[in-house]
DNA sequence: CTAGGTTCTAGAGTCGGCTCTAGGGCAAGC
DNA sequence: GCTTGCCCTAGAGCCGACTCTAGAACCTAG
């Protein structure tokens, strides 16, 4: 049975998604699509809500940092089909820690954050009492505790 | 008084920062420097104690998002010095803003891969049991509820 | 004296991820 | 018939943030 799911048109996937219509043909180039886009009259691409779907997964992979080559890789293996299960499965694994570890960093750079925009407040409600406003301000003498944020 | 709390060499720098020597040659010229460095014989740069903080602080600063631009506008702003506090501290709470937005979507990010991970898992262990498995294999199905992650 | 390591400058190159341009096709409405 | 609007391809351009190169100076140890 050849799906007649109503087609999309590039400008609707566009809408859908998010994405520009350019990084819509973009990301079909760099082999981001599961299945081959189909075409209709004029080489127009036809798309179904299934590929709108797989793009808003794959926006959703982006978002949280996973880079395009990887994106492709996981996209390669949904379209071998089953028998790359665990390997998807690794890849997600991999990508969620990833995920993890760039929110323990941001959580990091938060609290110092945070501390300073505290330092900045009470400096301006209570007047700059405190003498030891040097030539660089306020800014030093945190406590010096953010190792570990981003080696190299 | 001529400070000479036992200056630092670009590499001594690199280390304690995690930069590279090319970096923090390029972050100077970026401007990201809040006071000139100095230099030694032979035109070395020669960076102080509280180089190595401030630079520590624009790597927390890079490492939650904020671009050099932004940076350099911060460290002018210091540079100026008091008078400036109000404007610092806008930026820092816009900054921090954009970190807690950050850390929103990556929340939502996580969710959706870890439920996808979770998929897998039952999908592996008690077998394919379900016969849903079509040609994208069982990415398609999860819930729709990806709203708002990044639009454009 | 020489070799190795670090540093210097100016400028070129790289990489990821888009984003845009040029030049053209086709279909619908005025 | 002509304009408007969406679409096509191939390829160039851009932006941010580095990263590296070439060619030279200096310093220390052997």
């Amino acid at each position: 049975m050849p799906k007649a799911e109503q087609d999309l048109s590039i400008g609707q996937v566009a809408e859908r998604t998010g994405l520009s219509v350019h990084t819509l043909r973009f990301y079909e180039r760099e082999g981001v699509l599961a299945n081959p886009v189909g075409r209709g009259p004029g080489r127009r691409r036809l798309y179904s809500e299934d590929d709108v779907e797989w793009l808003r997964l794959c926006v959703i992979l982006r978002a949280s940092g996973m880079p395009l080559p990887e994106i492709r890789r996981y996209t390669d293996l949904v379209r071998q089909g089953s028998g790359t299960e665990e390997e998807r499965l690794a890849l997600l694994r991999r990508h969620r820690e990833h995920v993890l570890a760039q929110m323990d960093k941001l959580t990091r750079c938060l609290d110092l954050i945070t501390f300073k925009v505290g330092v900045y407040e009470d400096h301006l409600e209570h007047g700059p009492a405190e003498q030891g406003c040097d030539a660089s301000s306020l800014p030093e003498r945190q406590e010096q505790d953010q190792r570990g944020v981003s080696p190299r």
